[in-house]
DNA sequence: ACCTTTAAGTTAATGTCATTTGGTTTTCGA
DNA sequence: TCGAAAACCAAATGACATTAACTTAAAGGT
């Protein structure tokens, strides 16, 4: 049993990945280790190095799947909304946050990956994570050819509505969001997304960093 | 060579966060190995086993110790900042986002910490980062006693500006935010904090989610 | 002053990984 | 049909974290 024959064959690659999304529902990613993936995948540890560069590598394919989901998913939830430009923030807003709460996992391993190894001639490699933010900036843009909301520049008010949505993430799969007295926690998020959609971008053109104000 | 002599004993667990907390300077948390820590301390890793149940709870001793510093320095800033709430919430704000881009590795452990261990006997251990949201609630009271920003939730405000805040720190370490074509960085926090600080805390009242709207 | 216990280290295992090395067999192009 | 390349595997290496088994100093009683 050196090598399969053709019709045993394994796409090694892909299930890797498949297994490695399935291990992070229930391990964290420090906690996978290429034996458990090997072991769901079929082979033997070493057999990985054959289709990714070392753990980290393998641990970056399956983050960029994460953001290609995630990218799915609000795009999905966004055909969904209907037309209405606001309908359709507020849905892909939404879904980032719940995508969040339902593969903690996986989120955390999207926002604290292992250090990018140098793909030894890729020079920048594009971040997949940028798509997380052009989806938000075309549903704010084509909020604002609506009308709604007005005025604001569209990459600062993208920037500043990924900002919120990642943190408020990022605390709830972390746990650190207090539960709220009289709301619940779903409630809390909903208002803040609306409050943030129907307002994030509404600054006056004019406003300027404090120390240059009167 | 057992037991140190008293007069060359070791203050060990201080020492080792010390350390810990001068390594994340230069290494991620993932690569702080106990070797590298107890090298730097002056004894072999075994002897931090009797200061620390684990590798994990020494990074939580670091973690804990990174959000007081957090804290201290905040304090300061508002301290700097004089008596007008909404200069002192500002500055809370930004020395929250300058203290992430200062010290990324911390910040990143101090929110990526490995899992809890069960502390065998503590029941619910109250989270230090527990204060970085109580700072920002206080200083949203303080403006709102002074008439700004009026009429919101203190709670759910302090936890979506604590949000913006950790997501954009969390993107900034992350080197995740794009160079804005027009602006600096600096910039681009500044506007950000400054537009939060006016109007994150003015949502009207009687915001409802969506779905019960008309 | 002794003796016992406890404290704080040390060195020597153990076990788990990631990763490398050195085959072995199958595929495939010439 | 032959030789190189591909796809695996088993065994070896080296870091670690963690545990076990001592060793000596400090502390406290007698």
């Amino acid at each position: 049993m050196a090598r399969p024959r053709k019709d045993q064959a394994l796409d090694v690659p892909t299930r890797a990945v498949a297994a490695a999304l399935h291990l992070l529902k229930t391990h964290a990613a420090t906690d996978v280790s290429l034996t458990m993936v090997a072991e769901a995948v079929g082979c033997r540890p070493p057999a990985l190095y054959g289709h990714f560069h070392n753990r980290a590598a393998l641990l970056h394919a399956v983050h960029d799947a994460g953001f290609a989901r995630l990218l799915t998913a609000q795009r999905e939830a966004m055909a969904q909304a209907g037309s209405d430009p606001r309908s359709r923030l507020r849905a892909a807003s939404l879904t980032y946050l719940r995508f969040a709460r339902e593969n903690p996992g996986l989120y955390r391993l999207m926002f604290d990956p292992p250090p990018r190894a140098p793909p030894d001639g890729a020079p920048v490699t594009r971040d997949p994570a940028r798509q997380a933010l052009t989806v938000l900036r075309e549903a704010l843009v084509a909020g604002q050819h609506a009308g709604i909301p007005p005025g604001a520049d569209p990459d600062a008010a993208a920037i500043t509505l990924w900002s919120l949505l990642h943190g408020m993430a990022s605390l709830l799969v972390l746990d650190r969001v207090p539960a709220a007295h009289n709301r619940s926690t779903d409630t809390m998020i909903t208002q803040a997304v609306d409050l943030v959609v129907t307002r994030i971008g509404a600054a006056p053109p004019g406003l300027r960093p404090m120390a240059s104000r009167s």
